[in-house]
DNA sequence: CGGGTGAAAATGTTGGACGTATTGCGTCGT
DNA sequence: ACGACGCAATACGTCCAACATTTTCACCCG
């Protein structure tokens, strides 16, 4: 038999392995809605062709990705799952903070990751803010500038920046740039003398190019702070690039 | 019995729950070194004192969240996995369509995102880009430009995308954005006619800024490349900001 | 009319049996 | 001695059939 080794045939799956393949796809395809009820296990087994428990296995994989729920007793049943974006947040946090812990992802990297998502976002900022936001900003950063006793200062500029990316109005954004922001916070505990003063005088000049819709402005503005952020918590960085 | 309802008894897990849940500790604990491999599905069974088939559908929720990977035949088993990044942007991408799909999240937003992530992308693998991703850059131009079948011109886009995303060099960006493109490809499966002859003189366009090392120009020609797809799949789009 | 109660429907769990992939060793032939 | 073939051992893969548990709802009775 000449099945040599250049020809890659398709490894075999399991059965329960292609039965989660194959639901997954009716899922994120929208056959099956969200909150939808599936049919029964024994009638999916039938339908696969598969026995019960196989299906079963399949579900746990399913179950385990979040992508269904199950319920039991009468009216109880297997269901698409409804998620919310907090939800995905929250993964992506933990899950990116353990990739960065088990240098899977240098620290580099989600620096210059947060610079190449949080510019855009100033940008659109700038574009599409309402006066809430204005107001919301404002009042962040007064607080921060009558705030000295340093404990808190992190806090503000943390929310701050939140503030800002919900300011973008992109609820994928959000959802990407939130964990990224959570991770990159711890590493600036111990600043020098000065260092929030600079940050503080920062996101007013940010806030004030928002204020005026200036996109160019707030993104260049944005970027500088980035930068001298960046430098601070990472100083070996050096790439002349960004 | 006074069991009022703010006392909150922990809900009743399945046993399948609970084994998963205990291995998934001894995993991140460290208890179990990645590589490791754990007892044979009886002996767990017996562990736990519960029966091989719940065992089993333990583990495929373990193996579906990639904490482990099993084998079969004699030496083979159940091993702890490495998290990888890639499994991270799996996640990404079937929750991310689920939002989409439930309207959690709306496909202007999803759209809006793309180009706001792409275009750094772009401007960066400029900067950035190796010889081998130009190569394979080109190869892929001329393979879309070649085929004529339009059964794979999609997959042609989709992988040019993807790999001048690699060619940024950044793993938080490929993690984020590649989910995004994934879901943003099966919008466009009926185009008119010339649509795929336009994407491909776009990527060669993209490429040949990629390839003189022009940032701001390979973000220009990415920008209107994107727009123009998002004109195509989301004709309704009316926003003179992007 | 209200409340207890049991049937019904679904998942949860078990035990065992057999299928299948993979490895490794032993035997046989050269 | 050495290699090829094949069989045995092992662990996962799959199926089946039955029973347990949870939850809801309709029915019956006081």
């Amino acid at each position: 038999m000449p099945l040599d080794a250049d020809i890659d045939v398709a490894r075999i799956r399991p059965a329960y392995d292609q039965v989660a393949g194959q639901l997954k796809l009716l899922i994120l395809n929208g056959s099956l809605a969200p909150g939808e009820r599936l049919p029964v296990e024994s009638s999916l087994g039938a339908a696969f062709g598969v026995s019960r428990n196989t299906v079963r296995e399949a579900l746990r994989m399913l179950s385990s990705a979040g992508l269904v729920r199950t319920e039991r007793g009468v009216n109880g049943g297997t269901f698409v799952a409804q998620v919310a974006p907090e939800d995905v947040s929250d993964y992506l946090e933990s899950r990116l903070g353990l990739l960065v812990s088990s240098d899977s992802i240098s620290a580099a990297d989600l620096a210059e990751a947060r610079i190449m998502l949080e510019v855009p976002c100033a940008r659109q900022a700038a574009l599409r803010r309402s006066e809430q936001d204005l107001a919301d900003l404002q009042a962040i950063v007064d607080a921060e500038r009558d705030d000295h006793t340093g404990w808190s200062r992190g806090e503000h500029s943390h929310e701050f920046h939140l503030r800002l990316l919900s300011a973008t109005g992109n609820a994928v954004m959000e959802l990407m740039l939130a964990p990224v922001l959570a991770i990159s916070r711890p590493n600036m505990l111990q600043p020098k003398p000065g260092t929030w003063d600079a940050a503080n005088s920062d996101h007013a000049r940010i806030l004030d190019a928002v204020r005026r819709g200036d996109a160019d402005l707030a993104a260049e503005v944005t970027l500088e702070h980035l930068r001298r952020v960046r430098d601070i918590t990472d100083p070996a960085y050096d790439d002349s690039s960004n």
